[in-house]
DNA sequence: TCTGGGGTCCTAGGACCC
DNA sequence: TCTGGGGTCCTAGGACCC
């Protein structure tokens, strides 16, 4: 017997979410083109993107392209809330949720239907009571795959609801242009228009071999895939830890190129981050050093430590010796961004564990105290709060 | 369109070990 | 003694996403 998927998977997609909230909580600035951010926008309203702005445009551009356009200073905090209070609809709306970003989510409404209803019901509830409760528009994609649904919302934008019914999914997909597949940006779908290739359906005629030939591999398969209509994604059901933490800033036009100038700099955002790692229990192994010049190319400078640390101090020390041997770099090319970013992550009481245990594994091993006991057994726990007693490792959650 | 800030994943070469 | 293959880690760069 042949069962024929259904379309279960939501993916909902907040509209113009930063400009929204702000005309959400200023009526005067409703039905006016809004960008948030001064420098450089951020985020537009579709009043605004109907002149042509768009985020990550310069802001004297934009106020060229949109002579009315109102800039608003972002405000972070009203983002946060109006984001948790979604959130909090859509854990109430299905049972897995899972966050892709500040203002979308993949919803699996699998199941449901006689609690709730058809998925594309619930979506339509869905969308009611995102603008009654919080007050913002939300446009919804319901399809069989993420990839689909992904789509599908992004061309019901704004305010919108798509369903691809299982039996139209190639008639939908294959028109479309190419860069409107999830992953394929401009540098791909360049190298696809350089060869003539269009759309997803001529793509989808490709053997896989030829896209990995213009791709690379993974990229070739990846696209190969969801043009072919492939995409065995589940909606996530746990929570993926962060991998990373980062943070930048950008040095303006008129760049401070002296090594103290650019410390200050530095020192600030390792304190920053290394707070914000105390905070989530985390600890780290690699600082990345991120540096743009004034032509706009990029470079990294990295540095694995020997243990994974949120000290403020050697990570700072680690940074400060990234940044010496970029000086001349820097000092050649004139430095318009310094980042850094934090990467190797770990929770801090599985390396506090894993450390005693095995140097080699505690190098990227990203657990939970129950994931070490799994993995080394009770024994080595109880090895391990010996010697950790012995190093004066603090062990939460463990007997003494 | 002259460009913010926060992330993810992939690739590729070299070092090192077995 | 010479040579091979495989695996992991580190570093640097690049593409993409919101």
């Amino acid at each position: 017997m042949f069962v024929l998927m259904e379309a279960n998977i939501l993916h909902a997609d907040l509209d113009a979410f930063f400009a929204s909230v702000h005309q959400r909580d200023d009526p005067s600035l409703r039905g006016k083109p809004v960008a948030v951010g001064g420098g450089v926008v951020m985020a537009a309203s579709y009043e605004a993107k109907a002149c042509g702005v768009r985020s990550a445009m310069g802001g004297a551009t934009a106020r060229r392209l949109c002579p009315d356009l109102v800039v608003v200073t972002p405000e972070f905090d009203a983002y946060v809330e109006a984001s948790k209070a979604v959130f909090e609809i859509f854990r109430d709306t299905a049972p897995y949720v899972e966050g892709i970003s500040i203002d979308e989510a993949f919803l699996d409404v699998s199941g449901l239907e006689r609690i709730s209803g058809t998925p594309p019901a619930i979506a339509a509830r869905l969308r009611k009571r995102v603008r009654a409760e919080v007050g913002l528009a939300i446009t919804v994609g319901v399809a069989r795959t993420k990839h689909l649904a992904k789509v599908a919302s992004a061309s019901a934008k704004p305010d919108g609801l798509l369903v691809v019914p299982p039996d139209r999914e190639i008639e939908f997909l294959h028109p479309l242009p190419v860069e409107r597949l999830w992953g394929v940006g401009a540098v791909t779908a360049e190298k696809l228009h350089a060869r003539g290739l269009t759309r997803v359906g001529e793509l989808a005629a490709l053997g896989e071999d030829e896209l990995i030939e213009i791709l690379g591999r993974a990229s070739g398969r990846h696209v190969h895939s969801l043009a072919n209509n492939r995409d065995p994604r589940q909606v996530d059901r746990v929570r993926r830890r962060r991998r990373s933490m980062g943070a930048q800033r950008a040095l303006g036009r008129r760049m401070p190129r002296s090594r103290g100038a650019l410390d200050a700099v530095l020192v600030g955002l390792i304190d920053k981050l290394t707070q914000r790692m105390r905070g989530a229990h985390r600890v780290c192994r690699t600082v990345v050093l991120r540096l743009r010049f004034g032509d706009f190319t990029r470079a990294t400078r990295s540095q694995t430590v020997a243990e994974a640390t949120a000290e403020t101090e050697i990570l700072l020390t680690a940074a400060r010796e990234l940044l010496d041997t970029a000086m001349p770099l820097i000092e050649d090319q004139g430095i318009t961004l310094l980042g850094v970013s934090l990467t190797n992550l770990a929770n801090d009481d599985a390396v506090q564990l894993a450390l005693p245990l095995e140097r080699q594994k505690a190098r990227v091993l990203d657990a939970t105290i129950d994931d070490v006991r799994e993995r080394f057994g009770n024994d080595a726990i109880t090895r391990a709060v010996l010697i950790g007693r012995d190093k004066g490792f603090s062990m939460p959650g463990l007997p003494d």
